[in-house]
DNA sequence: AAGCCCAGCAACCGCCTTTGA
DNA sequence: CTCAAAGGCGGTTGCTGGGCT
């Protein structure tokens, strides 16, 4: 028994967009807006599957592609971001405007690995290809250590509600375990401390405590998440401090 | 000129996740 | 809670054009 296709494809077109194609599924997205890609094309009288509508439109039709080469920039920042996210293309294309996900793993997988190889770099690990020998581990010892190194110490078989190992959790996002003594006052820090209820926009509601000088808290610190609690009281806060 | 090979990229496929009834 | 529909994603395929013999 197969997978039910996603349309009906007895009556659909495939293969390569045509100019008219093209005009049609602008128009009526310039119309009527993203969405409902399955009764789009039948809206805007295409042949055409849904998926293959919004690929198309996302991939190539949309006003905010920026179209051309990589930059030097751009290179880089896909390389960095490949390193800590692996083949997570979407959330890499996010970091880039005007990017696109396919875009961005054609480039990878056409230009970027030659590139890193050139360099003598794996580009599936991001090590030294040399390193690499860790791959060709085959004893028990050996394959828990790379495990260990290839997920972080202490990390193996530990997955987030997104079913991601830990060394994907990287994000920079960072929560520390409760904190008993503050070293230094928050005046120290260079700026107003908002209450926890306060930075939710719920000012002088009954749990707000900014005005007692409370030490329950969220704060961002130059992009770390950090996590404080008030030492005589079970309140918390939350931090994003320095790296 | 013809044929072959290969790189690049658009598009497809199938699985997973999310959403809503 | 369950299930089906729809959306989203990553891997893969196959077409196209340029270079080489």
């Amino acid at each position: 028994m197969g997978r039910s296709p996603c349309c009906e494809r007895a009556h659909t077109n495939k293969g390569a967009w045509t100019r008219e194609e093209d005009k049609r599924l602008v128009a009526y997205i310039q119309a009527h807006g993203e969405g409902c890609w399955r009764s789009l094309p039948k809206s805007a009288g295409l042949l055409r599957c849904g998926k293959s509508c919004r690929l198309r439109w996302i991939n190539y039709l949309r006003p905010d592609l920026k179209r051309g080469n990589f930059s030097e920039e751009e290179d880089e920042l896909i390389i960095k971001l490949h390193s800590l996210l692996g083949n997570k293309w979407s959330l890499i294309a996010g970091r880039l405007p005007g990017r696109t996900d396919n875009e961005i793993k054609n480039y990878w997988n056409t230009h970027i690995r030659k590139k890193l190889l050139s360099r003598g770099i794996d580009p599936s690990t991001h090590r030294p290809i040399n390193e690499s020998a860790l791959d060709n581990m085959t004893t028990s010892l050996g394959a828990a250590l790379k495990e260990e190194i290839t997920y972080g110490f202490g990390c193996k078989n530990q997955k987030n509600p997104n079913g991601e190992k830990c060394q994907e959790l990287n994000l920079e996002l960072r929560i520390c375990p409760p904190y008993q003594h503050p070293p230094q006052s928050m005046e120290s820090i260079g700026r107003k401390i908002m209450c926890f209820y306060c930075s939710l926009g719920l000012k002088n509601s009954k749990d707000c405590s900014c005005s007692n000088d409370s030490d329950d808290f969220l704060v961002m610190k130059n992009g770390t998440l950090d996590y404080r609690r008030q030492e005589n009281n079970s309140k918390f806060g939350l931090f994003i401090v320095n790296r």
